[in-house]
DNA sequence: CGGGATCCTCGTTGATACTG
DNA sequence: CAGTATCAACGAGGATCCCG
C-alpha cells in the first residue's frame, strides 16, 4: 500500500491537499462546472466575496496546473472566457461526491 | 440549481471546503481510513512532519465534526485510540475518487 | 503516553488604488 | 473589462517546554 503511504515522495493525497486546500479553488473549478464557459466578471458575479486579486491569482494557478482553459480575445474591452480542461472535469466527479456527502451529513456534523 | 449556488446560506462546496480545506484533515482522516483503528503515536508517526499541536488540534476539530472517534482509556500510561466514524467513512470514497485522479493526471498537472 | 500552554513566524488573504 | 501593484492584517501553523 505503498502509493497510500504519507511518507511516499509523489503520495497523492498530498498532492491533491498542495493544490485544492486553498481558499477559493474548488470552488472556482466547481462554478465554472456548473456554468460551462465564463468571463472574468461572470466569476465574480458568482462569487461575490471573492477579492480582484485571489480570482486572479487562484484563476492563474489553477491554469498553469491545466486544470482551467484561459481563451483571450484580442479586442477592446477585452474578453477573457474561462472554462473546464478535460483535467478539470475529470476532477469534478469527486467533487460532486464530497457535495453530496455534506448534503446529507452536515445537518448531523454541526449539531 | 441553487443548492449549488456559491451564495446559498448553506452552500457544500463551501461547506466541505470550510472543514477539508487545511493542512491535515484529509491526511488524517485518510490515514485513518488505511489503518483503522490509530493511537495518537501511531499517527504522528504515520505523519511524522505534523507538529503535536497540530496532531491535537485537528484531531480534536475532527472528533468535533464527528468524523473520527476518541476512545480513551483510563490507564497509566494513558492509551487513547482513533478511528473513523460512519460519517467519516462515508467521506472516503470521494477522498479515493481524489486520489486515483491525482495519480492518473498528476505527471500531466505538473509537466 | 497523550496531550496542553506559550510564543512566534510567515504565508495567505484582503482592501485599495491604478492601468492597458 | 480584466486585470496589476502595493500595503496591511490576520490566523494557520510550528517550536518548545511542561504536565497528569
Amino acid at each position: 500500500m505503498q502509493r497510500l503511504d504519507p511518507l511516499y515522495p509523489t503520495c497523492p493525497i498530498r498532492n491533491v491537499i498542495d493544490r485544492m486546500s486553498d481558499k477559493w479553488s474548488l470552488l472556482i473549478l466547481s462554478t465554472l462546472n456548473q456554468n460551462g464557459i465564463m468571463r472574468y466578471k461572470e466569476l465574480n458575479s458568482a462569487i461575490p466575496d471573492i477579492s480582484q486579486k485571489m480570482l486572479s491569482s487562484t484563476l492563474k494557478r489553477l491554469e498553469a496546473d491545466k486544470l482551467i482553459n484561459r481563451k483571450m480575445y484580442p479586442e477592446i474591452p477585452p474578453r477573457v472566457e474561462y472554462s473546464l480542461t478535460n483535467t478539470g472535469q475529470k476532477l469534478m466527479p469527486a467533487v460532486g461526491m464530497m457535495v453530496d456527502w455534506a448534503l446529507e451529513y452536515f445537518d448531523e456534523i454541526t449539531k
